[in-house]
DNA sequence: CAAAATGGTAAGTAACACTTACTCACAAAG
DNA sequence: CTTTGTGAGTAAGTGTTACTTACCATTTTG
């Protein structure tokens, strides 16, 4: 019998925060359902009671964090009245996110990528509702004037998300500590004063 | 008897042809040593004479695009005489390698990433050689007043390798096509002029 | 209260990455 | 002109892994 989804049993949260757990040691790969299962004090089964395949554990488990990280984008973006200053409070936010939340930003920015089955997970329409509120804001931004009206959207959006995901790959491959506060009124400064002289 | 590596036998090719054009298919994970080595036309047990595990065998043909990539990125800049002439023709270049060549893309930005080997690959130390060539010349640029005193050159080098990178996510990932002279131009618009009226 | 659904277990299985032991060809060295 | 060593390749494994099937016990519900 297939689990509905209606409940939210003991050993499914278990089952997932060991897996947490694991994520935090090491890559998606090298994580076995054995462990998994041994780490949980559940049996290998149980996983695939409450999870169609590992992969789509991985994605549920990001689907939880992700909650989390766009309730707290949105709830900071409010606070906030120019679209420069929004997009720069997502620029902070973001950076703050993924620092606090290390697996979170393992599993988004380093393990689904790579596989098709993420594009069609609920995790991506998170990811492009995160992703269209930035573009909303910019074209606000060009249409009340505080942008440059001959700058395209999608690549401003472009070079935002870039620079913050790129700022995490150290961080989150290496262990670096990253200085948020410095990095993105960095990225800021770049991105809306230009670097040109 | 271990490989040596001082000769390049036909086997050897055949594996990493028969890998290559297996990657531009599906992902890393869901190619197994048995349809490589079929498709090759030799036995799995030789892919273990000349790669240490499934992993190596991709570190190396990474390594191989790499070659081609570098040289034709640092061929282009020698043309450019400023610091922003170059940086400019790094976007281009790399965007356009990156086009030009998925396969390498996909290993770059979506297969190697997520497994710790990766870092202590030779084909991580052209990464890395790359991403100091770019650093040298930002360094450059701020020193003889091309670009603001007052930026930081690690931040814009993680400004500049992100946009690059997001770029091509769309593109590598649902096989978008790509408006090279559009996007780069946009890019280096934005970063180089800031995105504020 | 019978039927269905939920929460969980135990014992598999096919496929996979990787290993071991072997052959064959052939080139120097003695 | 045989011995010895080596590079190229094969054949047949092996342990692990992700995933399946069949089952049990308890709770919910018609």
């Amino acid at each position: 019998m297939k689990h509905k989804g209606k409940t939210n049993p003991p050993g499914r949260i278990k089952i997932m925060k060991s897996f947490s757990f694991l994520m935090a040691q090491k890559d998606f790969h090298s994580i076995t359902t054995a462990q998994i299962a041994g780490n949980a004090k559940v049996t290998e089964g149980l996983i695939y009671k409450y999870f169609k395949d590992k992969k789509d554990l991985l994605y549920q488990v990001l689907n939880e964090h992700f909650l989390e990280f766009q309730a707290k984008i949105e709830n900071q973006i409010a606070n906030e009245k120019t679209c420069i200053e929004q997009l720069e409070v997502i620029i902070f936010s973001s950076l703050e996110s993924y620092a606090d939340n290390r697996i979170f930003s393992k599993i988004l920015l380093l393990e689904v990528r790579n596989s098709l089955g993420f594009f069609d997970s609920g995790a991506y329409k998170m990811v492009r509702k995160y992703s269209r509120t930035i573009l909303e804001i910019i074209e606000k931004g060009i249409k009340n004037g505080e942008l440059k009206p001959d700058i395209d959207a999608f690549t401003l959006r472009k070079v935002i998300l870039g620079a913050i995901e790129h700022a995490c790959l150290g961080e989150i491959i290496f262990g670096r500590e990253l200085d948020i506060d410095e990095v993105s009124t960095g990225i800021a400064n770049i991105v809306f004063n230009g670097a040109k002289a």
